[in-house]
RNA sequence: GGCCCCGUAGUUCAAUGGAUAGAACAAGAGUUUCCUAAACUUUAGAUGCAAGUUCGAUUCUUGCCGGGGCUACCA
C-alpha cells in the first residue's frame, strides 16, 4: 500500500468518526517550496459533505493522522492546505526499498502490445526539420510505452510513388548525365532532392513562357510540356513499364540509404516498413463490405461516400466515381492491413502533423462504425509545424533546414564550446567526436521535446540551441558530474541509514525520485515526452541544489558519505532512465 | 463562411480547477584555496480583451481580438 493509500483510509475513518460522513475521494498535492511540509491534502473538496470552516476541519485531521499514521510527523494548516510532515524514517525506507534505480519506474513489458507509426517522408527529397520533430516524437513515445509495459512496434509507411516522385525521375533522366551517389559522392536522398529543385526551376521556366505567349497562368500550369511528361510517366510507372519502374527502384534506392544513414545519425530505428507502392490499392475490399452493411453509400455516379453529420463532420469520399482509391481508402486499407500482420496489436499511434487533424478524426470515425475492436485505441499523435524566422519551410523552394546539416551544426557548436572549457583534452579524435554528436544532438532532441507537441516551434538556426539552463547539455552535464563523483568514490558498499538524519536538500531529492514512475505513467497515457523532459530538469535542478550546498565526498561520518555517494548514484541512474525513454545519450565523461 | 489548434515576463518554455502563476535565456548584483563554474545564489519583469460557472479560473463555457491550419473525386 503507498503512503497517498495509506492516508486515504484514515482521512475517511477520521471523517467518520469526527463528523459522520462518508468521503469518496482525497485529493492530494505536493506541498509547495515556501511552507512547510512534504505532502498537501487539500480539504476544500470535503467541504462538499462536511459541512464546517476548512481550517478547523484541516486541523483535526491533522491531529488525528499524527495520532494514527507513523510516518506522519507533524502538520501545519494554511486556508485550507493541510501541509504534513513525513518522517526521515519513510523517505529512508523508500530509498532502501529500491534495489536497483537503473530499473526504477520501468514495467516489464507484457502482452498489450501497440504499433507507432512516424517519419512518414516522401521518396523525392531529403529529411529536414520537420521530419526531426516528427521523428523525435514518435521514437520517443515508442519508448515512453515500453517503459510504461506495452510492447511497441515502430513503423513508417513510405510515401514511394506519385507525381511528385515522377518529376524527381523526370528531372533526373533529361538533366542528369547518369550521375550517381557513388560518382557524384552525394547522399542518395540529397541527390534525387536536387533533382526534385530542378523539375521545379524548368517546370517555371516553362509556365513563365507559356504565360508571354498568352496562356492565362491556370493554362499555362497545366499544359507545361515537363508537367505532361511528368503525368505520362506515372502513368507508365502503373502500368509497370519496365524502364520507368527500373529507373523508379535505382533511385528510391539511393534515397533509403540516405534515410538510413540520416536514422543513424537520429539513432531511430525502424521495425517494420510500409510501402504505398504496395499499398496504395488496399482498402477497396473493405469499402466493399462496408457498402453492404451500410456504412458507406453509393452516390448516382458511383461514388462511395461515408455519411459523419450525424457525428458532427461531412460526408467524406472512399471511392472515385470511376473506382479507384483515395488516400482515405488507403489508410483504412493500410491499418486492417497492419493488425493483420501483426495481430497481437490493439492499438495505432500515428506520428503526423497537425494539417492532417480532420482526416484522422475521419478515418478513426470510420474504422469504429466498421465495427473493429482496436479502432477504440486509435491515436494521432499531432503536431504543430516548425517554421523559421524567414517562414515556413517550402522544399520545392529548398528554404528548408536540412536534417543532416543541422545535426552536424549542433556537433560543431557542441565542439567549439567544449574546446574552450578544454576538460576532455585527453580524448583522442574518434572519443572526441562521438562525444560533440551526443552533445549536440542532445541540445537538439531535448529543445524539441521539452516543448508541448500541439504547439509550434519558432526555430532559429542562427541562435542555434543553447547548452546553458533548460537544455539537454546541461543534463548530460550533471550526469556526467555525478559520474565523476562516483569513480572518486570508489566501490561503495551499503551501510545502514538508520544512523542518518536528513537533510533538507536529500529530503527534496527523495520526494523527487520518488515520483518518478507516476511520471512515466502519466507520460504514457498522454504521449508526452515533454512531461519526462520536465521531470528530468527539477530532478537535476533539485541535485545541483544538493551539490552546491551539501558536501557528498567530505561528508562528516562514513554512514552519511555513504549515503550521498547512493544517492548521487540514484540520481545518476534515473536521469539515464529518463533520458533513455526520451532517446537522448549521456556521456560518462564531459 | 464552417470546423480545429495556439495566445503566459523582452525571448523560449512550465503550471491533474488550488496557496503568493514556476524555470531558463537576455539585463543587473554576487559565489570558485573544496567532489567538473556547461554550475550555484540573488534583483527586476507576464496570464490578449470582456463576461459567466466556482469557495477558488492560466486551466472549464460564451463572445470578441490576434496567429496558424483544415474545409479536393491530391497524397
Amino acid at each position: 500500500m503507498t503512503l497517498q493509500e495509506t492516508l486515504t483510509t484514515h482521512i475517511k475513518q477520521a471523517i467518520a468518526s469526527l463528523y459522520g460522513a462518508s468521503l469518496e475521494t482525497v485529493e492530494f498535492q505536493a506541498t509547495r517550496k515556501d511552507f512547510e511540509g512534504d505532502i498537501t491534502v487539500v480539504v476544500f473538496p470535503m467541504l462538499r459533505v462536511v459541512k464546517g470552516n476548512p481550517v478547523q476541519i484541516g486541523e483535526s485531521i491533522g491531529t488525528y493522522l499524527v495520532e494514527h499514521v507513523t510516518e506522519v510527523t507533524r502538520f501545519n494548516v494554511v486556508k485550507g492546505f493541510l501541509n504534513l510532515v513525513l518522517s526521515d524514517a519513510y523517505f529512508l525506507s523508500f530509498f532502501e526499498s529500491v534495489t536497483d534505480f537503473s530499473s526504477f519506474g520501468i514495467v516489464p513489458e507484457g502482452k498489450d502490445a501497440m504499433m507507432v507509426e512516424f517519419a512518414s517522408p516522401n521518396t523525392n527529397k531529403p529529411l529536414h526539420l520537420g521530419h526531426i520533430r516528427n521523428v523525435l516524437l514518435g521514437y520517443s513515445v515508442a519508448r515512453i510505452l515500453n517503459a510504461a509495459g506495452k510492447k511497441v512496434y515502430k513503423t513508417q509507411i513510405i510515401n514511394d510513388r506519385g507525381i511528385h516522385i515522377c518529376k524527381s525521375m523526370l528531372a533526373w533522366k533529361l538533366y542528369g548525365n547518369g550521375e550517381t551517389p557513388q560518382g557524384s559522392g552525394l547522399k542518395g536522398d540529397k541527390l534525387v532532392g536536387n533533382y526534385y529543385v530542378k523539375f521545379d526551376q524548368e517546370y517555371k521556366k516553362e509556365v513563365a513562357a507559356l504565360i508571354q505567349d498568352g496562356k492565362t497562368e491556370a493554362e499555362a500550369k497545366a499544359e507545361a510540356p515537363l508537367l505532361l511528361e511528368a503525368q505520362k510517366m506515372l502513368q507508365q510507372w502503373e502500368a509497370g513499364d519496365p524502364e520507368t519502374v527500373e529507373l523508379w527502384k535505382m533511385m528510391n534506392g539511393w534515397v533509403y540509404e540516405g534515410f538510413e544513414k540520416t536514422y543513424e545519425a537520429i539513432g531511430v530505428d525502424f521495425d517494420s516498413y510500409y510501402y504505398e507502392s504496395n499499398t496504395y490499392l488496399l482498402g477497396k475490399d473493405n469499402i466493399m463490405e462496408g457498402l453492404e452493411t451500410g456504412v458507406f453509400y453509393r452516390k448516382d455516379d458511383g461514388s462511395v461516400w461515408c455519411d459523419l453529420t450525424e457525428d458532427g463532420l461531412d460526408e467524406k469520399i472512399v471511392l472515385r466515381s470511376d473506382g479507384t482509391a483515395v488516400y482515405m481508402t488507403q489508410d483504412i486499407g493500410t491499418a486492417i492491413q497492419r493488425v493483420k500482420d501483426q495481430p497481437d496489436i490493439n492499438g495505432m499511434i500515428y506520428t503526423v502533423g497537425n494539417e492532417q487533424d480532420y482526416h484522422f478524426k475521419v478515418l478513426f470515425l470510420i474504422l469504429k462504425k466498421l465495427g473493429f475492436n482496436w479502432a477504440d485505441n486509435l491515436h494521432h499523435l499531432s503536431y504543430g509545424m516548425v517554421d523559421l524566422p524567414s517562414g515556413k519551410m517550402k522544399s520545392r523552394e529548398g528554404t528548408v533546414v536540412d536534417a543532416d546539416d543541422l545535426i552536424a551544426e549542433m556537433s560543431a557548436t557542441a565542439r567549439t564550446i567544449s574546446e574552450e572549457l578544454g576538460k576532455i583534452d585527453d580524448f583522442n579524435e574518434q572519443e572526441k567526436e562521438q562525444l560533440y554528436h551526443t552533445i549536440g544532438l542532445g541540445a537538439l532532441k531535448y529543445y524539441i521535446l521539452k516543448v508541448d507537441p500541439k504547439k509550434r516551434i519558432l526555430f532559429d538556426p542562427a541562435e542555434s540551441v543553447d547548452f546553458q539552463g533548460n537544455t539537454g547539455p546541461f543534463i548530460q552535464y550533471t550526469y556526467a558530474r555525478i559520474m565523476s563523483i562516483l569513480r572518486k568514490a570508489g566501490n561503495v558498499e551499503k551501510l545502514p541509514l538508520e544512523s542518518v538524519a536528513l537533510h533538507t536538500k536529500e529530503r527534496e531529492l527523495l520526494k523527487q525520485l520518488q515520483l518518478f514512475p507516476e511520471t512515466i505513467q502519466t507520460a504514457a497515457e498522454n504521449y508526452s515526452p515533454a512531461l519526462i523532459a520536465n521531470y528530468t530538469y527539477d530532478l537535476v535542478k533539485e541535485f545541483n541544489s544538493f551539490y552546491q550546498n551539501v558536501t557528498i565526498l567530505g561528508a562528516e561520518n562514513d554512514s552519511e558519505k555513504n549515503f550521498r555517494v547512493r544517492l548521487s548514484a540514484a540520481v545518476a541512474a534515473v536521469i539515464k532512465t529518463a533520458f533513455g525513454v526520451l532517446g537522448i545519450q549521456v556521456p560518462d565523461r564531459m
